[in-house]
DNA sequence: TCTGCAAAAAGTGTATACAGTTTTTGGCTT
DNA sequence: AAGCCAAAAACTGTATACACTTTTTGCAGA
């Protein structure tokens, strides 16, 4: 196997489970742990960890060790400040291009949404929720602009975790779906629009000013 | 000296030689030169490559090495589609809320700009011409934009030095002498729309459809 | 002179070793 | 019982060793 492959898939492992919360915030990631469970050395375990502190899911201290990532509420604003920037155009793009396959993708994606709510899958909901994003990035033909996106994507996965007040993505799937008629409708204004309200409400349900915890004690807890 | 920087200053001069051109696209990267160059063992420059992999500045081939990467056309499109995205709601944002200080600091840097194209400095006149986006993210008060922005400038550098033309950069200096003019009349519609036609022009000089000289040809070369 | 091939050299991929630092442990004092 | 310090354990940071792959070299044959 070569090293792209055997590192990428501990990295892709650990981002998974950090994505999907299986790794806390603040939870310290020991080098001979990860190396023991994945089966190789430390070499491969440590190449990985600095490549997910480049896509900001973990941090580093100086002979203390990687932790999965804690950011900060100022960071989390300016993450989602991008992500409008971005998505705004991507809607844009869509709007103009996007196929009558392409469109039903994301039709199909919306439904799914709608019966991961109903069922109350709230895991499976919340994957969902964040994969609308990414599907409709990787449908635009701009593979760029879609890692980009995804790592940002990812980046809010852990913010939305560590922030979340009521239980905040309730109203997505709706959201998902009024943009995905507006795109269906080739109403450009209209759904650009609503991607960004959609982004600004996701925003504005985290308590992003609230002081955080210690991430000592987070430590302690996981 | 702790990890962090050690690797770190690798990324950082490699970076450098490779956006300033002094590493052409193409060329090998032997580990083993590059640890003996930089006093270290071949694990801190093999981090370091991981890392540069990341930022598409260098490309990695199983059981073959590291090279310089050679952007295609496609992807040359992507990356300026994107910037287009980011600049123009940047440019927005600095119309809005730039103060007196931030503005000098950049009326000062196309200052420097037009004195380098005057005395024909060539090289200097390229940095500073893609400097002037950075310092303008930099400004900005969000590093995650300014971080993104940084990365897909750095890749510009390899895109130009690939496919230019003509003497492309020749209006550049005077693209940012107007953009920065509509800034201080605080003309937001203006500003973003020279932004963004700053940007196409600069796309529009480069020959993206050019075939390539075969790699093989540019590593022999090199 | 050119082609082909085998041996040698160079290079990559991963594991391990070791020095130095941080964290934990365990007992001693108050 | 709580706090503190030293020894032990655990962990990080870097270098080195080694197996395996690719590239180069040099020679034999056409």
């Amino acid at each position: 196997m070569d090293t792209t492959t055997a590192t990428r898939s501990i990295v892709d492992a650990l981002t998974k489970a950090i994505v999907e919360h299986r790794l806390h915030p603040g939870s310290k990631l020991a080098e001979q742990k990860l190396a023991d469970h994945f089966g190789v050395s430390r070499t491969l375990v440590r190449q990985a960890l600095f490549q997910l502190v480049q896509k900001r899911l973990i941090r580093m201290e100086p002979a203390r060790g990687a932790f999965v990532a804690t950011p900060s509420g100022e960071e989390a604003k300016q993450v989602f400040a991008v992500r409008r920037m971005l998505e705004a155009e991507m809607t844009r793009n869509f709007v103009r291009n996007a196929t009558k396959t392409q469109i039903q993708a994301l039709q199909e994606h919306v439904a799914q949404e709608k019966a991961a709510v109903q069922r109350g899958d709230v895991a499976g909901r919340t994957d969902l929720l964040g994969d609308f994003h990414v599907r409709m990035a990787e449908l635009m033909g701009n593979p760029v602009l879609g890692q980009i996106l995804g790592e940002l994507i990812s980046r809010c996965s852990l913010i939305t975790l560590m922030y979340q007040s009521d239980n905040a993505a309730e109203h997505s799937a709706e959201d998902h779906a009024a943009i995905l008629k507006a795109i269906v409708a080739k109403d450009e204004t209209l759904a650009v629009q609503l991607m960004e309200d959609h982004l600004s409400n996701v925003e504005a349900s985290l308590t992003l000013d609230r002081k955080l915890p210690n991430s000592d004690i987070a430590m302690a807890l996981a």
